[in-house]
DNA sequence: CAAATAGTGTCTCTAAGACACTATTCC
DNA sequence: GGAATAGTGTCTTAGAGACACTATTTG
């Protein structure tokens, strides 16, 4: 489960990771995850790790999507072989985990730093693409400039403004209002743009 | 599992099914499907789908893959809510199993004949960009024609020819080789393409 | 030669990246 | 005015689809 949020303070995209509460690599920080309960849903089960293993609300989950099926041998010494990567949006980030910035990831357990590496790709392709994705991120409204900050932070560099704009009017459901406001201490404010619905 | 076979005859992709064992659905064609043990490997179960449940032997399977990961609810009225779509080359189609081209399938149990339609459109994407897939149907080596065939049983239609031969000049450890056999009855024989290794 | 199939070359359209230039804000 | 950020317009390139034309086989 890859648990994002953008801070408007530091102005990345940040991940949720969390200590191991149990062997193996127990107090090891960890992507949140979960066993697949029988029947149970991966919505649910993306819910459960979230709440339980990050301490974010419910309320404070903006989407949940499924990203990639890994099937590696050997991944986890215990059981299961089978593990599927999930993104969520988070909109208040939870005291009780650590959020780190995609290039500046801590040691973390099993082989999630490579997960964490490989998904980045399929993150940065989903943008802007993926409507649940993009609004996961962004909320309902914002301005062009967290656009820019989010893209960066998932594609690692600073996108083209003037591509980042075209890109995003023709995104299908998103529209570009009248309104200006100031994301940055300096320089000329940004338009807002708005998810319909 | 989507079991996928190129008839050299009626020159088209066919795709295996069998009639159900149990209920529910007891006797109705149905995609052959197993529960994932605990631990094992997603390609182990497919193994056991096809040998089981087509009657392919394993020597006759050229090659297994990921498709997508389907999460929808109710869609056993028994258990599981998770299904992973795999596909399969199968060189041989035995004879328990049915086979049916993929713009004329029967009537399939449960939900399959929409991951069959979901499917396809992947499948199509799949074809000249995932060697392993492309390979497993066409085996090693394969003249133009079946390419055409193959192509056209997958996207419905029959592709250009000259947009195809630009595709496979492109395909990575793919190589056109100076012989020449004729796979129809009539007309110009075509190239012989070759995979590496 | 006619019909059928195979193969080559080219045109167009679209999407994405690069980049030059203009616009608006704070200091 | 200068620095910083926002926004517009255009050029280039790569890929895919469409299509005109040539090449090689059987009957």
């Amino acid at each position: 489960m890859l648990a994002l949020h953008f801070d408007r303070t530091s102005r990345r995209i940040e991940l949720g990771v969390a200590a191991r509460a149990q062997d193996p690599f127990r107090d090891q920080l960890a992507l949140p995850g979960v066993l697949l309960g029988l029947g149970e849903r991966l919505h649910d089960a993306a819910l459960r790790a979230l709440t339980g293993k990050l301490g974010v609300p419910v309320d404070a989950v903006s989407g949940i999507g499924q990203l990639v099926t890994f099937d590696k041998p050997n991944r986890d010494p215990r059981g299961p072989t089978l593990s599927i990567a999930m993104w969520a949006g988070v909109t208040e980030p939870a005291e009780s985990a650590v959020w780190t910035p995609l290039d500046q990831l801590p040691d973390l357990a099993f082989d999630h730093q490579r997960i964490v590496q490989d998904s980045r790709l399929l993150l940065a392709g989903a943008l802007w693409r993926d409507p649940a994705f993009s609004r996961a991120l962004t909320g309902r409204r914002f301005p062009t400039a967290d656009a820019l900050d989010i893209t960066a932070s998932l594609i690692g560099r600073a996108p083209d403004r003037g591509n980042l704009n075209r890109t995003l009017r023709a995104v299908p459901g998103l529209h570009r209002t009248e309104e200006r406001v100031a994301a940055r201490s300096t320089g000329r404010p940004a338009a807002v743009w708005e998810w319909d619905g």
